[in-house]
DNA sequence: AAATCCGGCAACCGCTTCACC
DNA sequence: AGGTGAAGCGGTTGCCGGATT
């Protein structure tokens, strides 16, 4: 036998609420509040709703300072960081975003800012496996001040930094922020397969699986890597120390950089551990993004 | 102009957590 | 400590209106 029903299903209405059933609840709860006790609401205040729907018509329509309507950047910023760290935890998002429900949010990374995104990837992945120049775009290819989360699918491909690889990371900028975002190959869902591959144990890159020497990179297609690395090594055919020099200060340089946000190895290895736990890194192509200013990882996709 | 498609969003469902006895 | 019921929460559904054919 299972649990009680919370009210009489056949006597309760179901469906949009009324703007008549709308000011019923308001005014009682202004005038009495919840009384803690949402079950018996509906009857005090003369709907036949029940009391689960009054409660989440007041929480998520009728309660005082709710926002509608268009989403911030900043709002953006804190949905994808927040959902990139504890995932679909909605309630605790929506605890840092005054004014918006959890169900709002829900509905608006469902709906708009997971496609916006996942958009972004694919077309910049297939604009990178189509066009070979943009393994080496131009220098001049400026960044557009843009809001990735403003502009509409597909117009943030030219959103693109030009400073991207052959493996599988690729940094660019979303309105003022920086990041990156790297391909999470299956070869990499242990974590314990981190390996060090330098020749020098600098450690300048955290490989998963297959080996790739630094030679053979500009030959490694963005399907076919069995690699996952951490290293922006690629851009415009540099050296090591040339990369090191014009990359500074993006997740993802050399390690030994000083300027290298993360502090060792070990710390990026449990990042990626924790993101794959959280995440269930566990398809190919999976794609994992890195706001690179303030070093937080900011959505897992795959 | 009508039919169909599609995206957005409000609301529902059912499971989990919490608080009280 | 265990049972019970209410609240909280996240996934899903279905309606509605605008866009497209």
């Amino acid at each position: 036998m299972g649990r009680a029903p919370c009210c009489d299903k056949n006597n309760v209405k179901r469906g949009p609420w009324s703007p008549e059933e709308d000011a019923k609840l308001k005014e009682f709860i202004d005038k009495y509040g919840t009384g803690g006790n949402w079950i018996a609401l509906p009857q005090k205040a003369g709907l036949k709703r029940c009391g689960k729907s009054c409660r989440l018509r007041w929480l998520n329509y009728l309660r005082p300072n709710i926002k509608h309507g268009d989403f911030s950047d900043e709002e953006d910023r804190v949905i994808c960081s927040l959902y990139a760290s504890i995932g679909s935890r909605w309630s605790i998002i929506a605890a840092q975003l005054p004014g918006r429900t959890d169900n709002d949010i829900k509905n608006y990374w469902n709906t708009k800012l997971k496609k916006k995104l996942m958009g972004f990837i694919h077309s910049s992945s297939n604009q990178r496996i189509k066009s070979p120049n943009l393994f080496f775009p131009p220098t001049t290819l400026q960044t557009r001040p843009s809001s990735l989360f403003r502009d509409s699918y597909p117009e943030p491909i030219p959103l693109l930094q030009p400073n991207f690889m052959y493996n599988n990371n690729m940094n660019f900028q979303l309105g003022t922020n920086q990041y990156s975002y790297f391909q999470c190959q299956e070869s990499l869902i242990n974590p314990m397969q981190a390996s060090c591959s330098s020749s020098d144990g600098s450690c300048n890159q955290m490989s998963y699986g297959k080996e790739i020497k630094q030679e053979e990179m500009g030959q490694i297609s963005f399907e076919e890597t069995q690699k996952f690395t951490l290293d922006n090594y690629g851009n415009n055919g540099g050296t090591w120390a040339d990369h090191d020099q014009k990359q500074n200060g993006y997740f993802g340089n050399n390690f030994h950089s000083s300027q290298f946000q993360y502090d060792n190895i070990e710390e990026v290895k449990e990042l990626i551990s924790s993101s794959s736990n959280i995440n269930g890194c566990n398809n190919t192509n999976s794609l994992l993004f890195f706001n690179d200013e303030n070093k937080t990882n900011i959505g897992f996709w795959g």
